[in-house]
DNA sequence: GTTATCTCTGACACCTGTGTCCAAGTTAGC
DNA sequence: GCTAACTTGGACACAGGTGTCAGAGATAAC
């Protein structure tokens, strides 16, 4: 967004983009949080009207994929700044587990069924930022012994998302405390990984 | 069901006797794998016309609670067959493992969100007969030292039904065999708890 | 201050799924 | 073979959500 005029005197708003934008923000924090939620609810959040949204958004699916898009982006510049192939492999694991904890409980709809395979390229592009590097990371584990290297890499990472969510559920029934959940899942993915005990 | 006929001559003919049963089994079969599906895909699986079902069952919910009883009954009783309280905890837990991966595995419904909390009486029913012994073999396991005893049971519960979850999800994509799924999951688990290896 | 752009209200068509009603046909029970 | 019970097809009302359209008013851009 954001082009140059390129064609005609074409003259592009500003609370045109600003509505977008708005648009856009609060698709990010309710679909976010409540995957299923309604255009209408879209809508309120950002302070406009439904209509408006279909201005700037042809359709939910395709919003979808803008809300997805943007999450993405700023799920893999989270985990790259987390230096996954830096440090220790078991450092390094705490600290992906770190950030994409809060990710997930932000963004709940990363998770989402609906979500999972919308289309094969937005699928590939976020299985490469967020599970490629923990999938990497754990090669590099292996190959140094710090974990088990009879475990396959790919249930691994099913199992740590697993765990993840269990975690994540014990805090929404309110049966931990987000601390507590943090340092349980930190503690059951070490043991699964097979590596010894920080 | 099957009253003693106790009003007036009010004749409960044979088909719907039959009918009620058919719909209620192709509904244990069609919802326990596709917790959404429609009332008229479940009709179709009983080989009856839609409205057929609304004669035995007065509503959707209605029937998911039926289904959801008969499932637990059938949970509850291979549990029981499981013989949970027996031996080592960590050869019951195993025995439990077998058991219960059946089970969700047959019953995708019995995890389903929509379904999750419909009514506090099935629902505590539910956990009374399907989470509660896994919950009893925990304790007996910690208390003899099998297994660690500083994490919480419900903790474990939670983490044990995740892993489970993922090695299903591992079998659906295609990743792993079912054989496979169940090997990572018991070794897994059995890491989680903090049993020595079997 | 003119003008094209944008937003809003309100209405509508459309779809899917649920649940109901009825009239006609079938079938079990006596 | 009568009769009440049951099933069925067709039609319908209803609810919730999506997407569209048109017109009236606001407002940014020039």
């Amino acid at each position: 967004m954001s082009e140059v005029t390129g064609g005609r005197r074409r003259r592009r708003r500003s609370d045109a983009e600003r509505s977008a934008a708005a648009v856009l923000d609060a698709a990010v924090q309710v679909l976010g949080r409540h995957p299923d939620a309604k255009v209408e609810q879209i809508a309120a959040a950002a302070g406009v009207a439904r209509q408006t949204v279909y201005a700037h958004y042809p359709s939910r699916p395709l919003l979808v994929a803008a809300v997805l898009d943007r999450i993405t982006a700023e799920a893999v510049a989270a985990l790259e700044a987390a230096d996954v192939d830096g440090g220790t492999a078991t450092e390094a694991l705490l600290r992906w587990l770190d950030v994409a904890w809060r990710l997930f409980d932000r963004y709940a709809l990363l998770l989402h069924p609906s979500v999972t395979a919308i289309d094969k390229a937005d699928s590939d592009r976020q299985h490469a930022g967020v599970i490629a590097p923990l999938e990497r990371l754990i090669r590099r584990g292996q190959a140094a012994g710090e974990f088990d290297g009879a475990l396959s890499p790919a249930w691994l990472v099913s199992a740590t998302i697993a765990l993840g969510h269990a975690a994540g559920g014990e805090v929404a029934a309110g049966r931990m405390t987000t601390a507590q959940a943090a340092e349980a899942l930190r503690h059951g993915i070490l043991r699964v990984y097979g590596a010894r005990e920080s």
